[in-house]
DNA sequence: GAATGCCTTCAAAGCGCTTTGAGGAGGGCG
DNA sequence: CGCCCTCCTCAAAGCGCTTTGAAGGCATTC
C-alpha cells in the first residue's frame, strides 16, 4: 500500500493524507480520523527511504562496529546497545551498525556522514586524542562521545567519574590498612583507564603511599588477563594485600588466581572490581560477594540516546552537553581489613 | 557534492556519471576513469536514501534487538554481530538494529518489512514453533534463521548440530566410566537447548543408563545459574561425577560451586561445556583447561551474512538453504575417568 | 450583497538517485 | 557515397514521500 493508493481509496489528495498522518494541524479532525482508520486497516506505513529523501532526516543513529577483536567486542557493549535501544525505540529510531575493520574506522565514519545514512553517531571508547572528534566536527555530523577525550574541540560527551571512582576505592582500601595495593587496569590509551590510574595514584599520594610500578598493570579486559596479572602480582614478595580491578570480567580471572594461590578473598586479600552492571555478571551472586565501583552502562546508553535526540530533534547545542556521572562504591564481602603479618 | 554538480563539473550527464560509478559497461574507459577521479577528488558519495528509493534495494539487513534482559543480551551476541559485520563490510551493507520490547517483536519485524528499511532480516534463537517464520514469509521479507525451528514453512536456516554435540560429549563421559551425569542446560523453549537435551538422553539410552530428572536442569545461561544448579546437583547423594554445561559462562559458575564443594575438577568430577569461541572466555586459559564442544558463533555470523547476500543479491531460493554444522569435541583437562568409590 | 478571512483541501514541485528509450558520432561495408 | 552498426552519451521519467503556494468553500462582517 502506497500513499498514493491510500489517498485514492479515501478520495483525498496525497497532501491531506500525509498531513493527517503526520499530525499537521491544518486537517479537519474528522478527516484525520478517517485517514488514520484507513491507514490502520490497510496496514500502511510510509516508505522509509522516500520519507528520508523528502525530509532529509534519517531517523537513525549510527555506530561503527569494529569487527576485529578489541575493546568494543566486550560483553558490556551489547548492554550499552540495549540501553540505547530502550530510548530510541520510543521514536522508532533505528541503530545502524556499520561494520569496520579497526584501521578503517575513520573511512567508515566518513562514509556514514557523506552518504547521509544517519542523523548522528556515537563515539565509543575514545582515546585521549581521538581523531574521530575532529573528523565528525569537520563533516558536520552530530555525535556524542561515550567517555572522554582531551580534544580541544567543543563536543558533547557523557562519562562516568572514573578517576573519582578509583580514588574512592583506593582510599577505602587505604582506610582498611592496606598499603600494597595492585591495580589491574584496561589499556591506558583509553581515557577511562588512564583516568582510573590517575585516581588510584592520587589516593595513594594523599596517604603518602608510594605507587609501585610493578603493582600497576594493564591489558585487554578479559578473564585471562585478570588471571595472568593477578598471578604475577601474587608471586611478588611481599605480595599485595588488595587489588583494584577494572572490570568484573577481569575479576573472574583474578578470583581464580587468588584461589590457586590458596588465599582467602576478603581475609587474606581484598578486591574491588569495577561493575558495569551487566546481567550475567552479578557481584551479589559471587562467593564471596564482590565489592565494586558501580555504574550502569545500560543507563549510560539510554542517556546517550536521549542526548542524541535532543541534538537532532530539538537542536540542542552539542557543546553544551557534558555529563560526568558519579560512581557508587559498593562494599560487599570481598574487602576486609589488611591482614597483619 | 551531489551527482548533479559532479556531472556539471565533468561536462557529462548524470546518466553517464552514474553509470561510470556503478560499473556499467556502456561507458568509455577513459570517461570512466575521469569520472572516478573526480568522484574521489570531490569525495562524492551517492545519497543512500535516494539510491534506495531509486533502486528499491536498501543495502541493509535487519536485526530485531530485544532490549529486555533475555537470551540475546548474552555475550555471544556481540560476537555474532561481529561475524555478520565481517562479511557485510565487503559490500558496504549496514546492519539495522531495531530495538524492541520482548512483546513487540512481531510488530517490529512488521514495521521493518512494510516500511522497507532492510532487504532481509535475521531470526535468532528461534523457538520450536516460532511465529516469526510465518510472519516474515507472509510479508515476503527474506530471512535466515540462526538456529532451527520445527515450522513446516520452508525457510533458510543455519544451525550447529546441538544434538550430535551433546550426544558425543555424553558418550565420551560414559566411555570414561561416568554413570551419574548432570545436564545444565539453557531454556528448552529454545530449540538449541531442547536439541542438546535430546542428544544427552539418546547417548544415555544407548548405554542403557537411566536419565534422572533431578540431574537435568535448565535456566538462563548466566554464571549465577551455573552456580546454583551445580550446587544443587552436588548436594545430592550420590552426587554426579560429571557435568555437561550449555555455555562457558555458566561453566564459570559451575567451577565455583565445584571448588566450594572442595572437589577437584578433572579428578573428582568431570565437566564439558559448550564453547561458542568468544574471545574473553578462553577454555585453554582456564585452570584446568576446559573440555568443550566447540563451534564458533562468529563464524556462524559470517556465514549467515553470506547466505543473506546469496538470497538478496543472487536470488538464491531460501528454501534451498539448510546448513547443519558439525561441532567439535575438544578434550582438555576438565574431564577424566570416573572416580571409583 | 460584496468583501474579508479562516478552514480545509489540492496540484505540483522537489528530494537525489537509477534507468529507460532515444539519438549523435564515427567506422566499416557494399 | 550511402547505409548500417556499434559505441557512447543524453534527456527525461520515475522511485514514494513532504511541502510549498494556491485556491475553493463557507461564515462573518460591514
Amino acid at each position: 500500500m502506497r500513499l498514493k493508493e491510500l489517498a485514492l481509496h479515501l478520495g483525498l489528495s496525497q497532501t491531506t493524507v500525509s498531513r493527517a498522518l503526520n499530525g499537521y494541524p491544518e486537517v479537519n479532525a474528522e478527516t484525520r480520523q478517517r485517514v488514520l482508520d484507513a491507514a490502520r486497516r490497510y496496514d500502511y506505513r510510509p516508505n522509509a527511504s522516500a520519507r528520508r529523501l523528502a525530509t532529509g532526516r534519517n531517523n537513525a543513529i549510527g555506530i561503527v562496529l569494529p569487527t576485529d577483536r578489541n575493546l568494543l567486542l566486550d560483553p558490556n557493549y551489547i548492554e550499552f546497545q540495549a540501553g540505547l535501544g530502550e530510548r530510541l525505540m520510543k521514536d522508532e529510531i533505528d541503530i545502524v551498525l556499520s561494520p569496520s575493520r579497526a584501521g578503517d574506522e575513520m573511512a567508515t565514519y566518513r562514509r556514514m556522514a557523506i552518504s547521509s545514512r544517519v542523523d548522528a553517531v556515537i563515539v565509543s571508547s575514545p582515546t585521549s586524542h581521538d581523531p574521530r572528534i575532529a573528523l565528525l566536527t569537520e563533516l558536520g555530523l552530530p555525535f556524542v562521545v561515550h567517555g572522554r577525550s582531551e580534544s580541544p574541540i567543543p563536543h558533547a560527551w557523557l562519562d562516568i567519574d572514573n578517576e573519582g571512582a578509583f580514588r574512592h576505592a583506593t582510599q577505602h582500601l587505604l582506610d582498611l590498612g592496606h598499603r600494597r595495593i595492585g591495580l589491574i587496569n584496561g589499556e591506558t590509551r583509553h581515557t577511562f583507564a588512564a583516568d582510573r590510574e590517575r585516581g588510584f595514584r592520587k589516593a595513594l599520594a594523599e596517604h603518602g603511599v608510594l605507587a609501585e610500578d610493578n603493582l600497576i598493570a594493564e591489558g585487554v579486559m578479559t578473564d585471562e588477563t585478570g588471571y595472568r596479572i593477578t598471578a604475577r602480582f601474587l608471586a611478588q614478595s611481599p605480595r599485595p594485600t588488595a587489588l583494584l580491578v577494572s572490570s568484573m570480567m577481569m575479576s573472574l580471572g583474578s578470583l581464580r588466581a587468588i584461589r590457586s594461590a590458596g588465599l582467602d578473598l576478603g581475609r587474606d586479600i581484598s578486591l574491588i572490581a569495577h561493575d558495569d552492571v551487566i546481567p550475567f555478571l552479578n557481584p551479589d551472586a559471587m562467593v564471596p560477594t564482590m565489592s565494586t565501583t558501580r555504574s550502569s552502562i545500560r543507563a549510560a546508553g539510554t542517556r546517550v540516546a536521549e542526548l542524541l535526540m535532543e541534538i537532532i530533534a530539538d537542536g540542542r547545542a552539542p557543546a553544551s552537553i557534558h555529563e560526568l556521572w558519579p560512581v557508587d562504591l559498593v562494599i560487599r564481602r570481598s574487602t576486609g581489613p589488611a591482614p597483619r603479618d
